[in-house]
DNA sequence: AGCCAGGGTCTGC
DNA sequence: GCAGACCATGGC
């Protein structure tokens, strides 16, 4: 992939690997959506972006070199060779069907804090659904970027909430939850720099000190928000997945990138008609 | 209308 | 350790 930039877009050219619909529709992520035209328009770590592919071109509009390198390059993930990890995969003859159905999906590195929260929202959930109070709660309680957009509310914010207020959120039985997650760490008892440094099992033991994160929502936390690739998310689709196509388990040819493989069969199985 | 959604907690064996 | 009730809400 190659990368130039012109009058405040990044274009990459020679795009390999890298579906945008199935990256930011795959479940992963709950900010992003395209309009009729195919761009999708989101907000990460503060900066908002319009992006959008047409074939083997993305184009970003209206952001910044900086932007690019700082933001946007790590949390599409392009340093990492997603070819080689196919082809490693592809050794399971299962597995690399789940990645031929859409081999462009890349693990999105969306920060600790903002994935930690909205798989807090996600459980028991609908993307739908989980999409609409996230995007409530930004609105209400984000810093507005001066463009209609909001960032992602900060856990300093969000801990002096009163749990009757974020139930007005819609968010159900999860408000108790997110009262508790940032009082965690606007406190300092769960701190997401140290978080990050930890090895995967350490980490995941703290992040389910925090009422209502289990040990599904502590994988995608790690997973999506941390780069843990080793984590492998179980929810019902990937339990319905490995039942009926893993029965002996994850194929050897995946350990190293488990999160990775979790990804692909988690958007074949729930996607695709294998289950109809 | 009724089941389900990228689950977790709490209780009771 | 494992099963089951329960949790709010809205999508389909």
């Amino acid at each position: 992939m190659k990368y130039k930039f012109e009058n405040n877009n990044v274009i990459i050219t020679d795009v390999v690997d890298f579906s945008l619909k199935d990256t930011l529709d795959c479940g992963q992520c709950f900010r992003w959506d395209a309009n009729e035209e195919g761009i999708y328009h989101g907000v990460a770590f503060g900066k908002s972006l319009d992006i959008f592919q047409n074939e083997n071109t993305i184009t970003l509009f209206n952001t910044t070199k900086d932007d690019f390198y700082n933001i946007w390059y790590n949390y599409f993930d392009l340093d990492t060779d997603y070819h080689k990890i196919k082809e490693e995969f592809s050794a399971d003859d299962t597995l690399k069907k789940a990645v031929q159905y859409a081999p462009g999906i890349r693990v999105l590195h969306q920060g600790g804090w903002e994935t930690l929260l909205s798989f807090i929202i996600s459980q028991n959930n609908n993307v739908k659904r989980i999409k609409g109070i996230i995007k409530t709660m930004c609105e209400r309680y984000g810093r507005p970027l001066g463009n209609g957009d909001f960032d992602f509310p900060t856990a300093k914010v969000l801990a002096t909430l009163s749990v009757d207020e974020i139930f007005e959120l819609k968010c159900g039985f999860r408000a108790k939850y997110i009262s508790d997650c940032a009082k965690k760490v606007d406190s300092g008892e769960i701190n997401i720099d140290e978080i990050l440094a930890l090895d995967t099992q350490s980490a995941k033991e703290k992040l389910i000190t925090i009422k209502g994160v289990g040990e599904k929502v502590a994988d995608c936390t790690l997973l999506y928000g941390f780069g843990k690739m080793d984590c492998f998310p179980k929810d019902v689709w990937i339990k319905r997945a490995m039942a009926n196509l893993f029965p002996e388990g994850l194929p050897e040819c995946a350990k190293n990138n488990a999160g990775i493989a979790q990804q692909y069969i988690f958007h074949y199985a729930r996607t695709s008609n294998i289950f109809d």
